[in-house]
DNA sequence: ATTTACATTAACGTAACGTAAAGGTGTAAA
DNA sequence: TTTACACCTTTACGTTACGTTAATGTAAAT
C-alpha cells in the first residue's frame, strides 16, 4: 500500500506540512517521488513515522531522533535515560511553579481570611524568591550551585521543629523590634540585637547570608507595603526603623 | 541609583539582550535615555523588573506580563488560576511522559548481548515498572507523587554499594529459596525466610513496599516465563513455590 | 467541463531571546 | 594624549517545529 502526503498525515493524526518538514530536514522521506513531484510513502515510512512520532510523543527533539533513528540502539538507553531526567526536573519545576501560582492566588484572593501569620510565611517566601533573582546568580557564581540548591531545599523542606523555631524567631524579631523602636535609635544595642535576630531568621530561609542581601530585604521593607504592614502593627514607622538597623548591622550604605 | 543595562542585568541575574528586548516590546522602558543614547534605569523599574522576572518564573508570558503590569488588578486572580491549570495539565502530561520513557527504558534493557546478570537487572526494572502500572495509580493518590518519585529515583540512583547489596540479597533469596524447596512447604520457616529476602530485596528496588505489590510481584513470577526461567535455574516449580511463599508471607489470597 | 480536493514550492510568522557585526562612548592606565 | 578596553548602541539573522498564506499544478469526482 503506498500513501500520499494527505493520507498518511490523516492516518498518523499529523498534518501534511509536518510531513513535507520531516522530508525536509531528512528525517523521513519518501520512498519515492511520482513524475509530478508527489511524495509517495510505503509501509516501511508508516514504521518509520510511528517510531518518530513516539519519540516525539516524549518531547524528545527532532534532532536528537534523528539521531537516534540513524543509529539504533546507539545509546538509546543513556539517551532516554537523560531525557528521564529532563522529565524529572521539569516535573520538579511545575511542582514549584504551582506552588508559588497557588501561594499568590491565595494572597491575592484570601485578603481576608488569612492570619498575618499565614500571610507573612507567604510572604516570606515570595521575598526570599526575589532575592533569588536579585543576588541567586551572584551567590551561584561565588559559592557554586549547591550552596544555593542546599538553601532553596532548606527553604521548601523545613521540617515542622525548623519551621516552629523560625516562627519563634519570628516573634522575637518583632518584639524586640518594638522594643526597640521607642528608643528612637536604629543604632542602639536593642536595635541592633533586632537586626541580628532577624539575621537569625533570614538564615533559616536561606542558608547563605549576605549583607547585601539582607540589606535587600530591608529595603523591601520600606518599599512594599505588604511587608511593611507586617512590620508597623504597632508603631508606625516601625518598618522603616527596621530597615535602618539593618543598614547599619549590616554595613551597606548606598 | 541609577542603573545601566549591563548593571542592572547583573543585579537581576539577565542579559542585557533581555532587557533591551523588554524595552523593545514595550515591557519595561528605562527612566531615561541619556545624550548618547545609553538606557538608564532607576529604582521604580527595578521594582518593575522584579514582578516581571516573578511572573517569568511561574513561566507565564511576557504578553500576559505585560498586560498584568499596565493593569494591575486587572483579573489578576483569574489569570493566574487558569495557569494554574495549565501548569496542572502539563504536570499530567508529564507523568505520563515519564511513564512511557521509564517503560521504553525498561523494554529496550533486557534486549540482545547482555549477560544474564544485566537482563536479570533488566527485567528487575521491568517488573518495577509493572508493578508501578498496576499499583502505582493506587499508590500515587495513596501517598502522593513524591513518594513514587523517591522509589523510582531509588530504582534508577542506586549507588554502586547499594548495588551490591542488592545482588547479595537476590543471591540470598535463590539460596534460600532452593533450600526451602526441598522442604516442599511454602508455609515453612524457611521457605518465609525467603519470601521475607525477598521483600528485603524488592524494599531495594521500592521504596514503597505494599503486600499488594508484592503479592502482584509473585504473580508475575509464575505468569511470566522470563521471570520464573531465573527462580528454577535448579529446581523446576520453584518459582510456582516462591510465589506460595509469598502469598501466605503477605496473606494476600485471591 | 467544472468543481473539488489534493499536490507542489516559497516564504513569512511564531517566543524570547542568543549571537555576531559594525560602530560609538567612558574611563583608566601607559 | 594616546591607547586600551569594557561597555554602549542598532541592525539583523538564527533558533524550534511547524502553521499559515500564496501562487500554482494535478487527480478525481460530478
Amino acid at each position: 500500500m503506498e500513501y500520499t502526503v494527505q493520507q498518511l498525515a490523516k492516518l498518523a493524526g499529523i498534518t501534511g506540512r509536518t510531513l513535507r518538514y520531516y522530508d525536509e530536514i531528512g528525517l523521513l522521506k519518501p520512498a519515492r517521488v511520482n513524475s509530478s513531484g508527489y511524495r509517495i510513502y510505503g509501509e516501511k515510512e508508516i514504521d518509520q513515522l510511528q517510531q518518530i512520532l513516539f519519540f516525539r510523543a516524549l518531547e524528545v527533539d527532532l534532532d536528537t531522533i534523528k539521531k537516534i533513528m540513524q543509529s539504533p540502539e546507539f545509546d538509546m538507553i543513556t539517551a532516554l535515560k537523560s531525557h528521564r531526567e529532563e522529565l524529572l526536573t521539569k516535573r520538579r519545576q511545575i511542582d514549584l511553579l504551582i506552588e508559588n501560582v497557588e501561594k499568590t492566588i491565595a494572597m491575592k484572593g484570601g485578603k481576608v481570611t488569612m492570619s498575618n501569620q499565614e500571610k507573612f510565611s507567604g510572604f516570606t517566601k515570595q521575598m526570599i524568591e526575589e532575592n533569588e533573582k536579585k543576588f541567586g546568580k551572584e551567590i551561584r557564581s561565588k559559592y557554586g550551585n549547591k550552596t544555593v540548591d542546599k538553601s532553596n531545599e532548606k527553604l521548601m523542606g523545613m521540617t515542622e521543629e525548623q519551621y516552629l523555631v523560625a516562627k519563634k524567631l519570628e516573634e522575637q524579631v518583632l518584639e524586640t523590634l518594638n522594643e526597640a523602636f521607642v528608643t528612637g535609635d536604629p543604632a542602639s544595642e536593642i536595635a541592633q540585637k533586632a537586626a541580628d535576630l532577624h539575621r537569625q531568621w533570614l538564615s533559616f530561609y536561606w542558608s547563605q547570608y549576605t549583607k547585601e542581601a539582607h540589606a535587600g530585604v530591608a529595603q523591601m521593607y520600606v518599599a512594599d507595603e505588604r511587608f511593611s504592614a507586617y512590620y508597623e502593627r504597632e508603631h508606625k514607622g516601625a518598618a522603616k526603623f527596621l530597615h535602618d538597623a539593618i543598614m547599619i548591622y549590616t554595613g551597606v550604605d548606598k
